[in-house]
DNA sequence: TTGATACTTGACAGCGCTGTCCAATCGTCG
DNA sequence: CGACGATTGGACAGCGCTGTCAAGTATCAA
């Protein structure tokens, strides 16, 4: 075990107080150069670390960032931890990740993790973007926190997001564009705000086209594989079936990919079949997944770049958001509408 | 913003020092029940929360855990932060998760994050269990750590794992009780300790039957999905293909899946399809696969609890383990063997 | 009653760092 | 050449908690 060297050996090694130590270490301006140069030699010569607790403690920083999810899918979970990571890395941050069981007490699991670790900020992802228990838990504590696609209430506190509603336009036109007329839709968790955004995309884009969404056509999902498998087995159930469906995410696409086999329905001659965020899980099936690219790393960066930088908001302006860019990846799930 | 409740203001409200509120906060022993309960009480009225920094600067605890992973498969890593929180949150833990990237500088990333955090303890998932570089930056800053399924160098520090050798024993011996003779099999990624093991299992079982392992029956994969499908084209190209693939992940099963659907070979009926793991994706395609469910879930939890009773090995002894059970999951890609 | 032996409680000194405030040094200008 | 503002360095007081050590208080046997 390597002996802890403290900022008082750097500041004798460097002939400097310690104040002047600190100085240099969180950049601070008025140090001379010639003594900046001879602290950080000592720094490197010692292999000196700051010990966190004491930093937090002593000052307004935590140099902790929270994620907290309560999300069923895997590939989201750790695609944000990586992106917020790679930006709190540089800035010598770290991210303490909690799961939340929404169903479970939700203040109870929120209120005395913020008290006792006052986290520098916090990222929200959905569900939990929205739910306003932990959002009010948050700001009674004073812990700042950004929204990773909210579903609404935009103006209370900063967020970052993609364009849910006209990506789900852009995906239906292209299926409107491979000629299909009679679309099926299954409709997100409703707990999660991108599920109202992404059916609305759906209906104006049918809409747009002078195409009428039948009765029947749209169903209620849950976001997970087996919601999506249910679904569709009622949409594929009889004979007349649409020649396309648009599930809300790719696990129930995935869902509807896996009826169609069992009915042996071929993909995409018989039916095509669209989903959205292109999980890992979109390339790995036959026929490949037609998705939605959510820039969810890009995305969970962004978050964690706004925190660190200390996010204030001026009176009576809007918070601070972000609206990064998605892509439609065609993959090889939807073709033409059969004759 | 909630004011901040202190030590001090606990122990006025119940009128003792604050030591003793230390005291019964920590569950010390030789304080009066009387006592503790009014404690407790103001503890209660004033909703205080301990701050970890201040905790973990004086004491000797830092309530901080970490998870380092170097993974690609997302289902994997959240399954082991599932697990090893389950556990924290009871003592009052919380989760640090760094994923280490190791085909950078593994020593630049581990040792500064040790020396600044200072945590109780570190859980490594594989393949960074059998890193060498992180076993020492560990050992050197005299971090404790659990390692989850290792290959090897099992008396170096405690473990958690399954038995992989028997699990792939098992499966293959399913194999051959279905009637396959020529089983093909898919080795896992080389630093994975657990690679070897399953590959073991697989030629024992083979070899126990007095069963041939054929020529280019055996093919090297790295655990990703495109691996598995390589080797698939390589193991399904001609026509002279084996009757049954065992593959050593999921997600390589998953590759040899979309092979067969793209050879239109009926699976089970013309090739049964044999996983290990069981990822969520292993429900999630049609048919569903046939694996070994590994307790990640509760391995995790048991190397948090290991970290958190302060895993001491006496001199001399082998460090703590455990072996927990795994289970066969025969699902609907395997099958009878063709006539 | 006394002394010895528990068991309880409290005073106080840090843990390693930052923030505040003041002192020293430097340069500049009338 | 002295006065004054600007720049740079340092002393010191905590941040909120735990560990050490000693003092106080029951309890019990002799």
């Amino acid at each position: 075990m390597s002996a802890k060297v403290t900022i008082h050996d750097v500041a004798r090694e460097s002939g400097v107080s310690i104040k002047t130590v600190s100085r240099v270490l969180n950049r601070e301006p008025n140090v001379k150069a010639d003594t900046r140069d001879r602290v950080q030699a000592a720094v490197a010569a010692l292999n000196y670390r700051p010990n966190i607790s004491a930093r937090s403690l002593a000052g307004s920083k935590a140099y902790l960032i929270g994620v907290f999810f309560d999300n069923p899918s895997p590939g989201y979970v750790t695609d944000v931890q990586l992106g917020a990571i790679a930006r709190c890395r540089q800035e010598g941050y770290h991210l303490i990740v909690e799961p939340i069981d929404s169903t479970a007490d939700v203040e109870d699991q929120v209120a005395p993790m913020l008290a006792t670790l006052r986290m520098d900020g916090v990222i929200l992802t959905p569900p939990l973007s929205d739910h306003p228990v932990v959002l009010s838990a948050l700001e009674r504590e004073g812990v700042s926190y950004v929204r990773i696609a909210p579903g609404g209430d935009i103006d209370r506190a900063p967020w970052v997001s993609m364009d849910d509603r006209l990506a789900a336009y852009e995906m239906t036109k292209h299926l409107i564009d491979l000629g299909h007329r009679d679309i099926g839709f299954i409709i997100g968790h409703p707990d999660h705000g991108a599920s109202r955004l992404r059916h609305q995309g759906f209906l104006a884009a049918m809409r747009d086209a002078g195409l009428a969404v039948r009765d029947g056509r749209v169903e209620q999902g849950m976001f997970s594989f087996r919601s999506g498998f249910e679904a569709a087995e009622r949409l594929l159930g009889g004979s007349d079936r649409p020649t396309a469906i648009f599930a809300s995410n790719d696990d129930m696409a995935l869902g509807v990919m896996a009826v169609a086999n069992r009915l042996r329905l071929d993909v995409p001659n018989a039916l095509s079949i669209a989903g959205f965020d292109d999980t890992p899980g979109a390339r790995i099936t036959w026929p490949q997944l037609t998705t939605v690219r959510q820039p969810i790393f890009a995305m969970a960066g962004a978050a964690a770049d706004m925190l660190m930088d200390g996010v204030e908001r001026e009176e009576g302006a809007p918070p601070p958001s972000k609206v990064l860019d998605f892509e439609l990846v065609v993959r090889e799930s939807t073709g033409q509408a059969p004759a």
